[in-house]
Order: C-alpha cells, then structure tokens, then sequence
DNA sequence: GAAAGCACCGAAACCCTTTTCGTTTCGTGT
DNA sequence: ACACGAAACGAAAAGGGTTTCGGTGCTTTC
C-alpha cells in the first residue's frame, strides 16, 4: 500500500473529497480552511477534521490561476559549480521565508541558447519574478526588455542601464583592503592579481590605488596579473620578492592566489604577518581559514546581495517601482593572522 | 513603457488573445499550436504568427491542472553550503533536461520543523517527485511514507528500507584507495581521517582494512580520527611521522586532511611521492589541483549520483516501479602526482 | 442532382480553488 | 404567530488551456 503510494499511484487529494468527507460544499470548505467568517464553528471542525484526515494539501497551482499570482521566483545562473552563486542563492532563499515563496533553479551552464529556453519555461511557469546570477562581475546581455515580470540581475549586471543589477563593490574593496594594510604601517605594497580580463581585477586594481594614492603611496612594482590560481600566486610572489626584497605587504587578487602567495612567503622564510602581510578577496572559508597563518580577507557579502535581490522583486511585485542601474554592496573586513600578528 | 512591462505591469498573454488576433476560436488556436492534425495549414501558419507576434507562452499551471502533471520535481535539501550539494544538484538538473522539467530548490537549513514547511509547500504545488539530499552519508530520518509522489534519497539515505536512497560507495572508495596504493608498491600505510561519528569516515576505513586484509598487510598504528580540516591533517602526520618514521604512504580521510599532510611531509623534508604517497577522498576540484604535488584522490561520482536519482523519479512518473533499499555509486580512482611520479 | 464523405472549425466541458451572490434556516422581537 | 434580520450554507462563475463532440461547408461519387 505505502509502496503504491509512493509510486505515485494514490492521485492528490481535492477539496471537492474533503467537502464530501465533511457533508458539505465546496465553498463552505473552502471557506473553512481560509479562516473566513461565515461559517458555523462546528461546520468548520468537521471540514478541519476531514482535511486533517484525508492530509489535503490545496493545490497551489489553482489558487495561483485564480489570483494570477503564483508565489514562485525563477533563479536563473550561468555556473551553477562557481562558489559565487550559493551565498547568492541562499540569501535569496531566506529572503523569501520558508513555504511561502518557492524557488525554481535553473542553471543555463553559461549557454544562451539554453538560457533562453530555461527563461521561456519560467515564463511558462507564471513565475512572479527573475533573479539572473552571473559567476563574473562583468556585464552580461540584457535577458530582453519586454517581460512581464521583474527581472533582478546580481552579481553580473546587465549591460542595459534600463535593467536593475546588484553587484559587490570592488572598487570599494581594493580601497578597503590598502586602507587596512596601511592601517597595519605597511608601505611598500605590491599587487598580484588573476585574469585581466575580469572586472573583478580591474575594479578592485582601481580602488587599490585610489587608497594608495589618498595615502601618498605608490604601488611596488607592476600589477602582476595572470591567472585566478594558487600556483599563479606561488610563482608570482616568488618573482616578486627577488625583484622588490623590500616590500611589506603582498595585496592578492582573491583569496587563491592569496593562498600561494603564503605558502612561497614560508618557503623562502618570510614570516608573516611579522616581515610581510598578506591580503586576499572573497572570504572563502575553507581557504582563508586552512592557511597558515589564517587569511585577512574582504568579504563580498554576497549572502546580503541575494537578499536584496529577493526583497526588491518583492518590493515590485507589491506595486512599487523596481529601479533601474546598476547598485553596489558594501564589501566587508575581516582580519585574521596574515596581516595582523595573533596576540 | 519598458520601465512598466519590468515593473510587472503588463499582464501575461493567453490562448485567448492569440485566437483573437488570428482570428479563430481558442480550440483551434490550441490545436495548431500543439501540432494537432486538423487543422488548416493556412490557419496554423496564421495562429503561429500571432503567437509569435503576442510573444505567447503557453501557461504550464492551467495544463498542469488539466493533466495532473506539473513537469516540476522537489529538490529538498538540508545543507546548500556543503559542497557535496551542488555536484547532486547539477547532476540531476542534467537528466531532467532544460525547460522540460524544473526543480524546486527548497534548504531546510537541516531543521526538521523547516523541513516539513517546506515539505507541505513542494506538494501544494504538486511536484511530480522529490529529492531529498542529506549533507553527510549517516541514514537521516524518513520523510514520510504515504507521500503521493515518488521520493528518492541521495546521499544521506533514509532510515527506512521501504524508501529508495542513493548512496556513494564509501566502503569501495577505502578499498580503492588502499589498493591503489598497494599497487604502487607501498607497503606501510598509515590513516588519517576525520569525525568518527560520520558514517563515512567509518566506511571507508572498513573498505581500507579489508582491501589491506586481502593484501596480507595491516594498518601501521591506529586509525587517526578527528576533524575534516587541513589543520588536523597536519598535526596528525607531524605525529604519524614521529611515531612511525617509516611508513611509506598516508591515506586521507578527505581532500583537505591530505592536504595537510602534504604540507607537514614538505615541511619535514619527505618528498612526494618519492618517500611518502598522500591520497585523498572526495576529489574536491580547488583541492586537488592547487596542492604540490597534485592530488590523488578518489572521486565518489556524485554528479552520476543526482541523474541517477532523477532517472529514477521519471521512470516512476512513467509507472515503473521505484525500488527500495540503499543503492550505491562505485567511485572512480584520479591518479594524480601525489601517488605517482610525473614522467 | 442528390447523397455521402471529408476537412476544418467552434462551443462547451473539464481541471481545482476562490469568491460573489443568492437561498435557506434559525432566532428574536413585536 | 408572524415578520424581519442575521447567520450559515450552496450554486455558479472565473481563471487559462486542452479535448471531445457536434456542426458547417465543401468535394466527390453514383
């Protein structure tokens, strides 16, 4: 018996079996279950009671008919493997509160045929609004203009200054990240970074040099960029300190490369933070918190970011104007061994 | 006009108003667009256009509520930060294929009140089926018996026999590993792993024991157990090195325990994999390929793990029967420098 | 020329729930 | 005892799409 059920052979429970359950009509237990006024409380037990037992669940899909409003959102991502989503993901998921508002994950594995086939089986799905995830900062295609429903891009944004996109701040965090080394009296900084052709490098190289030039410094050495790797941060570091021995402070790209830059500063028996501080992106856990020391980073605050996604769609969903542009959120510091010495 | 389309204002186009345009009743508008034979080829070719010009999608909860399916499935998880998640995730987003199904992404945040929210609200919507994917492989609590859609466990299995549960073969991934080894000609191997109250840490040392027990070997010392992290790796081979300064090989509860004990064996001047082969488990991508020298690692095919499941949940929906028990996964062996030498 | 056959189209029922509005029943006041 | 008001309940429509069945108009055949 429980085997058929679980085969799916038992078909769902309706009101309409409640109702007969209960000895009534269909709308007098639809009231009943809804809380409303005009029904007589012992009428309401017994269709409570028939519910209870036949486990009615409604059927939401009905209801969403009926209203026009189907209490789902589409999350469409490109790269669904990236570290950057799941923070993402899961603050939009506790934004939108536990049974209220469901979630339909699609990842377009960085297809766009495949996106626009997932967007159009979203829009099938009468979705109430879109939340697109990039795994790069730089700006992305417009999804298209004409939806009917909101569309809210974050972490990449899109190339549409009609669209609205939330994006971390990392022209903030390369300032931050310089401030808190000079904080900490470093002088002669010198920066390794990955990919050029990311944003995320270039803007958090911008900020880095915002700090350094309101602080009357300059950077040691050329911004070394390559890739997003631990070996490209080993290598890098090793190059660096034979052409600048002097330097103080290594700001790294991520925290990868920050990583590397460790593990060769140990080799060559630089102590750190004591002869040189070391500085990372992204806060990733297992990697800042495995090093040796354990590593200085700047948070993101992603998990804010899908948050704020999920609180604007809903904001638009209740009348109010979506926005438009591109918005940015505040990075964060946390300090750890690699730039300050553990008392 | 842009502004108010996104701002949700411009209400979805239906059957209704394609027929409108084209000049026909719905009934026909319905049967020229899903292919249906009589049909005038003028007339279809005029539906088509008008769909195309409405930019028409048709609506899946009004054909959901007339054919009983949604073409949705539950994805129920209980911890979306791990790591393990995401592969099983993508893994059965795969199988599904993009547009013909979606997946309800639900974190129950491993709380069980949680769980049963969200549980209520994946069923209100009428999925077709449900995954349910635990964090660690330890037998979780069943979800519920007399479900009216199939339901398939990956990872934690359920704690009854009567449901369906996919598991990684743990057992499998210790003997593989240790044989492995042996066919490296290693001889004195030494086991260092994690938090013995996961099941996994258990099975895999059975699998190492019996795979050794076939061999006519033993474990040199004690198996080591305590936390998954890097830190533990280290301070457990600094010891396992003391103790026993001649073992040949140092199995890994994780990728991240080997990790460590790469770095305490380069630390102490051991070369690897000349004196000392490392192997791990999990065969976590930033792990293995950024540690010196590379890590072997055993790779428990979790992303054949999520289609599997998902294989599993059609066949259900198409009436086949579900199965019961636990299934498991064989693991599959990446041999990299960390066991043997790069020509 | 009339009857039969065929291709094509439209009205209406159905899925499940909610809501409006009309009907019934009861109690109370006169 | 009758009338009126209120409370409780039920019939029906709506929401969007699919499908069945019946009907229209055309062509073919004897």
């Amino acid at each position: 018996m429980a085997g058929k059920d679980q085969a799916g052979g038992g078909k769902a429970v309706t009101l309409t079996d409640v109702a007969r359950v209960a000895g009534v009509s269909v709308a007098t237990a639809s009231k009943a279950l809804n809380g409303r006024s005009q029904v007589a409380p012992r009428t309401r037990a017994r269709v409570l009671q028939a519910a209870e037992q036949l486990s009615f669940v409604p059927n939401t899909l009905a209801q969403g008919l009926l209203v026009g409003r189907t209490g789902t959102v589409g999350l469409l991502t490109s790269d669904l493997q990236g570290r950057f989503v799941i923070p993402i993901l899961m603050g939009a998921e506790d934004a939108f509160g536990a049974g209220r508002v469901n979630v339909f994950l699609c990842d377009a594995r960085g297809d766009t045929i495949r996106e626009q086939h997932q967007l159009k089986a979203l829009l099938s799905r009468r979705v109430d609004g879109l939340i697109v995830v990039g795994s790069r900062t730089d700006a992305r295609p417009s999804i298209g203009h004409d939806l009917p429903v909101p569309v809210v891009y974050v972490y990449a944004p899109s190339e549409d200054p009609e669209d609205l996109s939330l994006v971390p701040d990392n022209v903030a965090a390369g300032r931050l990240a310089v401030e808190h080394l000079i904080s900490c009296g470093r002088q002669r900084i010198a920066h390794v970074t990955g990919d050029p052709s990311y944003a995320a490098a270039q803007d958090r190289v911008r900020g880095a040099l915002e700090a350094l030039d309101a602080a009357g410094l300059e950077l040691v050495g050329e911004v070394m960029y390559s890739e997003w790797s631990e070996r490209w941060g080993r290598d890098a570091t090793a190059v660096l300190l034979e052409r600048h021995p002097d330097i103080d402070a290594v700001l790294c790209g991520s925290d990868q490369i920050a990583r590397g830059a460790l593990d060769t500063a140990r080799d060559q028996g630089r102590k750190v933070p004591g002869d040189i501080a070391v500085i990372g992106f992204d806060n990733w856990d297992e990697m800042v918190t495995n090093s040796r020391p354990e590593l200085t980073s700047i948070d993101p605050n992603l998990q804010l970011l899908g948050r704020s996604a999920a609180q604007r769609v809903f904001a638009a969903l209740d009348g109010e104007d979506l926005g438009r542009g591109v918005h940015t959120q505040a990075p964060r510091l946390v300090i750890r061994g690699s730039t300050v010495a553990r008392r």
